[in-house]
DNA sequence: TTTATATATGAACAAATATTCATATAAGAA
DNA sequence: TTCTTATATGAATATTTGTTCATATATAAA
């Protein structure tokens, strides 16, 4: 395993700082499998649709999600496989300490 | 897939919290596959003495890296192949945006 | 014992960040 | 158009957090 350079380090830094909160792994939790609009996803855990949707912001820029628009409503889902695999490969980890 | 309760979910953003530091992910990346003293880490990654050892005292306390003492020296190596995986799958991900 | 080396730690400071509140934007309904 | 609903956003605030500096602890060497 070589070091990696100091760009690969900070955008891997960057990455896991956007699970490193609670508002939002809630948020990717509550997404697995189902798409929600932002108002279900805000009731979903308990947080504010202002914060829920500042958290979007931030996932979304990561491309962590994606969003559709319907109407009004803007549903968001897991943008890809990984967001889960790094979801889940942390709860093992956590499962085991 | 379930929702996490909320003490999970804390556990796990704490976890990536750590993994959310480019600091700490230079010591975690240093530290793959090898052991080494709180003085070559810190000249390997280009950082202080005490900076170092600041993080180190975090991702000890996570179980995240074990040590053991030699002399005066204290080496360092990563707790568990779990550590390398979480970073390996972050790794996959950021060569893929 | 004194000196040197390795590591840890507490306090202070600065920077980053999450939430709240108020408000703006956008889309549909009346 | 006006009203309602859904979402986004900017500013302010409070909290968290990483680094630095000085110093403490511990181990080994002289």
């Amino acid at each position: 395993m070589k070091l990696l350079d100091d760009d690969k380090i900070i955008d891997l830094a960057e990455l896991y700082k956007l699970f490193g909160d609670s508002t939002r792994v809630k948020i990717i939790n509550i997404l697995i499998d189902k798409e929600l609009c932002v108002n279900e996803i805000a009731e979903g855990i308990n947080a504010t649709q202002s914060a829920v949707s500042h958290q979007l912001r931030l996932l979304k820029q990561a491309k962590l999600v994606k969003y559709r628009k319907e109407g009004q409503a803007i549903f968001y889902s897991l943008a890809d496989d990984h967001v889960e695999k790094i979801f889940k490969i942390g709860c093992e980890h956590i499962e085991e300490i």
